[in-house]
DNA sequence: GTATACTGTATTGACTCGATACTAAAAGTG
DNA sequence: CACTTTTAGTATCGAGTCAATACAGTATAC
């Protein structure tokens, strides 16, 4: 039990220090720690992905505070909003070239690259799969989408060198087998069984 | 690169839904996640570590934003101002009886605590481990305080039956030497050398 | 004793955030 | 088809964080 209130204060304590980088990143764009952020998804997302209502859910932040967000960023020129073709409900959210090169800013911040340097790469390694780990428990717990790199789902499938998604029953370009989807789910058997996460 | 992004992302989404959990762990008591992180900050601190100058280091936001915090707990009878007694311009922050109980219903956060005992012991020592020399590489990058417990200091001293920090000439409590401490200086030459954190 | 550094407070303005109420589109139901 | 329900997103509001600035009181250096 004290163990897990360590871990707890170590994560915390690291997220914390994550979100003064972003402060300072954002601040040359008069950008919050949440546009950072916001911006970081988009980048990360895919077409199924980059809605306001995803955003939400991965940030754990209101769909309301997300609007507002949305408004920012569209007003400062570094995302757009598209109507979905199929759906006019849906708003899928794309970065601007200039959005484009703010996330490239922020993600070669130095300190935090120069952290990760000075720990060995196996390191690093093991720490990602232990956190990944961490957090897929962790969303399980909240009922939450996991969130996961499309090209890790149980749902994803290659045939014929055609990548494809079982799950939409649609055919996925090379690209965005690498992007995060809302709908991800994890094909590993030792962690448990998937009935938490919403499967029609 | 592309590995230290994925830590990065990996980091601050466990953050988020940390601070999630904070901010539904204090609704009941009309807490913000600051305030939670504050009174969690403060059953962990020694009597050197409880100001607010240290609480605002250790949380990564201004003296200012702290001392408004502080306003606030104090009003709603969590926590109670004690002046140092040879500096009188220090104060120091210690927990009510409610207080306390608020923390500790806080660290018994039911959803943490079941994620950590899906993870076998073991990967969690590990982690705990990985993200302690992370935070430590961390603060050096931002040259801020490492706020490590007192026990693995290096100025920790143990001497006939009695513990004392070699650094502030005082003789320390038992119960002290698990607390965090501001001062806090790692004996460990394999990180590197420690010029970067402030000794006298 | 005076200048300087340090700890904490007060105030202000920009901004986040959740809550609530709302619109519009889709999907389900008879 | 009309109808209800569900879903995606927006608008508005008030509470509250947060940094910045200016400030008061105390300690330390010289």
């Amino acid at each position: 039990m004290k163990n897990s209130q360590h871990l707890l204060g170590l994560i915390e304590r690291i997220g914390n220090l994550l979100r003064l980088e972003e402060r300072e990143l954002g601040k040359a764009d008069g950008l919050q720690p949440v546009h950072v952020q916001v911006l970081e998804y988009l980048s990360l997302c895919n077409r199924f992905s980059n809605t306001p209502l995803s955003l939400s859910r991965y940030l754990g932040i209101s769909k309301g505070t997300v609007s507002q967000s949305v408004i920012v960023l569209e007003n400062k020129g570094l995302i757009k909003k598209v109507q979905d073709n199929n759906d006019r409900r849906i708003v899928h959210l794309v970065l601007s070239e200039t959005g484009k090169n703010v996330v490239k800013n922020a993600f070669a911040n130095e300190r935090w690259s120069n952290t990760c340097e000075r720990l060995p790469a196996q390191q690093r390694e093991r720490m990602a799969e232990d956190l990944a780990q961490l957090l897929l428990e962790l969303t399980r717990q909240h009922s939450m989408q996991s969130f996961g790199v499309c090209r890790t789902c149980k749902y994803f499938t290659y045939e014929n060198s055609n990548y494809s998604c079982a799950l939409l029953q649609i055919p996925l370009k090379a690209s965005e087998t690498a992007k995060l989807c809302h709908e991800h789910c994890f094909f590993d058997s030792k962690t448990g069984s998937d009935e938490s996460l919403s499967v029609p």
